[in-house]
DNA sequence: AGTAGACCAAATGACAGTTTGAGTCGAATA
DNA sequence: TATTCGACTCAAACTGTCATTTGGTCTACT
């Protein structure tokens, strides 16, 4: 039983790695659900028994993406104890994260007004985890009387603002092709917000 | 002779006036040289003695669209006195602006994708007004003592700052085709700020 | 349970013919 | 000389058609 779920997990995991792979050198609408049994060595419908269809996977292919990165921002969070610092740490590796997704995947970014919808969808799911990492932090400073001039109440607010202004970073990355010219101020702005909360 | 190039200018004054209705009724693509010929109730070739082409046109309704929302934001603005009060109105200002943009040239928002370049070199330029006045309020807070915290040299990088994430929000507002749901959260993101250079 | 091959419908791409619309030019007007 | 216009050009956009591709289904084999 769990050997056999155990063997259909493996294979599942196997599409989605490979079909990562896929997508990142041609984008979402040149891979063909072929091209993808094709390097599984498998038949084409065999994909079909997986997965519902070329979406899913795509979501599969998007979910690993969004764990990952979220875990590798996560990780560079906890590395510091303070609500200041890991405050400060999320935004720097969200900046480096932005940049590395762009170059990673060239051909998706070139293909975005095509899918938005897709897109939107994925990116929503990311802007919710990360929302809720900021709250924590915030939240975190709160009760540990690092952040005195907020509230409670106020981490919410100011979650939704900061994700609400990221996800405009996004989009401005993606439609223009580049990350804004923002990382050289990230420093003053950073350390005015830690003034106006602290 | 001022007589003719003030006729002149009235002509084409006329012009711009008449195609800024149809742009907003129909688009920049939908609307047709000659459309605009009969609108000013002329030849289609009389528009090429005043203007060398289409995008000529487009530019002049650009810019006084440019300068009339540039003029009421400044308008509000100086209807404060304090740094801090000045900036506050700027903000909040730019975004009514924004959402009543949105809503008046709903046809322009619907073919964004096409005339990006176009659209671009617009919003540049008054992106390029706009960071000059938040540098100018800004300078002013420092020189007059309000914002202790942050220096002259600041001023330029946080206005660069500020105008991105700006640029961030107005992309993403054109191809969501809604003001993002930051408003609600203008209030305390502001005196967050403000604590933090004051 | 897992795989494959034949099959279908819908999307995609290529192509030819047609229309539209930006921009030019020389002549007419005043 | 300063404006205006009708007639023209030509490239881009649109239309309709046909063949190909491709996502997805079905049946049967092991």
């Amino acid at each position: 039983m769990t050997n056999k779920i155990k063997k259909n997990d493996q294979i599942k995991a196997d599409i989605v790695k490979k079909s990562r792979e896929l997508f990142k050198r041609f984008g979402l609408n040149k891979t063909t659900m072929e091209d993808i049994a094709q390097t599984i060595s498998k038949g084409k419908s065999t994909l079909y028994y997986y997965f519902t269809g070329k979406e899913e996977v795509f979501y599969a292919v998007a979910q690993k993406e969004i764990s990952d990165t979220f875990g590798s921002i996560m990780e560079e969070v906890e590395k510091h104890n303070s609500a200041q610092e890991r405050l400060r740490a999320f935004f720097l590796k969200r900046f480096d994260v932005l940049e590395e997704k762009l170059n990673t995947y060239p051909a998706m970014v070139r293909e975005q007004k095509k899918n938005i919808e897709i897109f939107h969808k994925i990116h929503l799911e990311f802007s919710l985890l990360e929302r809720n990492l900021i709250k924590e932090i915030l939240f975190y400073g709160v009760k540990s009387g690092e952040f005195k001039h907020i509230s409670k109440k106020d981490c919410d607010s100011l979650a939704i603002a900061a994700s609400t202004i990221l996800n405009g970073i996004d989009i401005y990355t993606f439609v223009e092709g580049n990350v804004p010219p923002i990382g050289d101020q990230l420093d003053i702005l950073f350390s005015i917000t830690m003034r106006g909360i602290k």
